[in-house]
DNA sequence: CCCTGACTACCACTTTTGTGGTATAACTGA
DNA sequence: TCAGTTATACCACAAAAGTGGTAGTCAGGG
């Protein structure tokens, strides 16, 4: 067996059970190497480099650093690393922050491990494998709310005043007076209750309005 | 059988050999039952309301009104049907709009056909099934950018402006005089080459540095 | 046929932002 | 240790945004 080709694994967990676990799970799969294994970023920081994993399975409940600050000092040190999050949290704000840091996958700890396995192929092949209800959030993030109080021409507007347009240019480019801008931007700010163009931007992005 | 427990799906699109296709392959498969296939969303409107299917197969190239225009139409009469899009394109921006508008999923067409079934169980059961390299894209849209030319405090003070917090509110909340506030702004303003609040938070979104 | 909502437009006035300087203390890396 | 970066702070003036009115036109629905 050429074990120059397996796909090289180190795992980040706490719980010496999961992680014992998830490593004779992969590293008793065909094509897969188990290169390292840690309780947390501190002690994975020593031999990581050296372990050059193609792959991290990484918890975010970990004692010292958190699984999510350390995402960005991983991917620091090992650009090419894909990182898989492997956790029981499901909060958006988590999930949403780790993508941001550099995650390349969410799973969540009920994942069973024939997906576990099959979730590091497809991370190597370029995608971002998801446990269900994270894909589901992630989707409905971007989902806009069709129940808009603002009109067709006020979306519009505000769509222009959010890529950061002046009420001048954005007049020119509908071919309408810089006062009947001024006069869509007033009803837009009674509609959303608000008093700036950051006020309206915000309020429209949280309500998905834009 | 319990025809009634079945999933009922139906099928939006113009290639014939494609929907008959897929109707065959679904239709024959225990616990789905497909309840109208269709060649565009003008044929669909007509009898869709009466099929009440619990998941929609859509194309996005359709002749007459698009699968993405069509999504919030179909979301409208139909609120509580799942729709899949399944396509040919993988471009970010039709990607983004497709979920804008109300996808619960999107799948390439080189998906094997036992995925495409599992992925209308999925969706039923509240995930949010992508092909591989769209759900990459989703989650690269996500990262942060890592190279940011601001400090910290810069950025600080930036996503307090993109929350649309006045430059008093900042400066009280920071403890920090306003004038400061003043001068932190001026150096995003000069490091992102921009001359207003909206083009700083717009520059800084696009680059991912907030 | 009239009413309403949407889009358009103008005026006067206040407040907030943006620009262009200068400057000092603290920290940080070579 | 010494230069560069960061964070802090002040001033004055110009430009843009925000507020509070009023009002005409036009299309669509009751």
């Amino acid at each position: 067996m050429k074990r120059d080709l397996d796909i090289k694994v180190a795992i980040i967990e706490d719980d010496e059970t999961i992680r014992e676990g998830y490593a004779f799970l992969i590293g008793n799969t065909t094509g897969y190497k188990i290169c390292g294994t840690y309780p947390s970023y501190e002690e994975a920081a020593k031999h990581i480099a050296q372990d050059d994993p193609d792959v991290i399975l990484l918890d975010v409940e970990l004692p010292g650093i958190s699984g999510i600050d350390a995402l960005p000092k991983l991917k620091k040190t090992l650009p090419d690393t894909h990182i898989l999050i492997l956790t029981v949290y499901e909060q958006e704000l988590l999930i949403f922050r780790a993508l941001g840091n550099g995650a390349a996958g969410y799973l969540t700890k009920n994942t069973p491990p024939e997906k576990i396995v099959s979730a590091i192929h497809e991370v190597m092949e370029g995608g971002g494998p998801m446990s269900a209800n994270i894909a589901r959030m992630v989707i409905s993030s971007f989902k806009r709310n069709d129940a808009s109080p603002l009109t067709r021409r006020e979306t519009e507007i505000l769509e222009q005043i959010a890529t950061g347009k002046s009420r001048k240019r954005i007049a020119d480019e509908l071919y309408i007076d810089l006062e009947t801008v001024k006069s869509h931007i007033k009803n837009i700010y009674h509609k959303l209750d608000v008093h700036s163009k950051a006020d309206a931007i915000k309020a429209a992005r949280d309500n998905k309005f834009i």
